[in-house]
DNA sequence: CCGACGTCCTGCTAGC
DNA sequence: TGCTAGCAGGACGTCG
């Protein structure tokens, strides 16, 4: 669910709620997470100050005084949020890290694809993201970008999905970047002309800085760190619009299935 | 190696 | 009105 813009306002959500802040400890649900919550780190962070908050593709870093990260991702349905400690914890609430300050860091997910993990050390996450994020879309060189294209014969869509080769995009970000760039998500990469690949990264970099100047976007259960909702779910011109007329042409949006996933275009606009 | 597809999990709703 | 198949902001393992 949360994406790039998502998870960005999440963490600028969190950063005045979290920065100063020492955790007293952790509370955790039976239910397990995508990745096991392991309980000889509940010792490590117990009286540790979050000194910073930083984001990377769609993995948000907590770090800690002592060095210390709390790497955690979203997945589809999951909330990071600071609330007052008298606030009772919704359904579905799997970790809670009470701050000195009588609020509580909490990690709820519904569907349970997301994770709250460990780290020692920098190094340690920085290689064990190595080999799954690309670049941020805005540090992306337009030239390594054309070559990403220029060697794969799958569709735009699987490509801007996949986060080894740019990091953050999602389901709806993918498809809001192809109609932003007038291009088929059925392309292959390697049908782009130089010209409609910079194009693309170039629309790639805009949706999602507005997106973000929107506080992203809340089909269901994202919110943001202070647990206010997005706000450019009104602003799709693809993604859900199904059947309603293109904003550009009238021509009706059609959906199909692609990389697994429902692809909103407008078989008009986008060639 | 690359690309396509199933799986994890719960909740909601479109359509019968 | 009531039921259920199918789908949902993601990532990863497996298969061909």
């Amino acid at each position: 669910m949360p994406e790039l813009p998502e998870v960005e306002t999440v963490v600028r959500d969190l950063r005045p709620l979290l920065i100063g802040r020492t955790l007293q400890g952790v509370r955790r649900s039976a239910h397990a997470l995508r990745k096991t919550w392991s309980a000889e780190w509940e010792p490590l962070l117990t009286g540790q100050t979050v000194a910073a908050l930083h984001r990377r593709g769609k993995w948000i870093l907590v770090e800690l005084g002592g060095g210390a990260f709390l790497m955690v991702h979203l997945g589809m349905t999951g909330q990071f949020t600071v609330r007052a400690a008298d606030v009772p914890g919704e359904t579905h609430t799997h970790l809670v890290f009470p701050l000195d300050n009588a609020h509580e860091l909490r990690f709820r997910d519904v569907r349970r694809f997301g994770s709250v993990t460990y780290f020692a050390d920098r190094p340690t996450w920085e290689t064990f993201l190595s080999d799954k994020l690309g670049p941020e879309p805005w540090d992306m060189d337009p030239n390594a970008w054309r070559a990403i294209l220029s060697v794969t014969a799958r569709n735009l869509k699987a490509v801007l999905l996949d986060q080894t080769l740019i990091a953050g995009v999602g389901n709806i970000y993918a498809d809001e970047s192809c109609f932003a760039a007038k291009l088929d998500p059925r392309r292959t990469g390697n049908s782009l002309t130089a010209a409609e690949a910079n194009r693309l990264l170039t629309e790639i970099r805009r949706v999602l800085t507005t997106a973000i100047e929107s506080r992203g976007s809340t089909i269901r259960d994202y919110v943001g760190g202070s647990g206010l909702m997005g706000g450019y779910q009104d602003e799709f011109r693809a993604y859900g619009r199904t059947g309603e007329p293109c904003l550009k042409c009238k021509t009706p949006i059609e959906c199909i299935r692609l990389a697994g996933r429902s692809t909103h275009f407008c078989p008009n606009c986008q060639r």
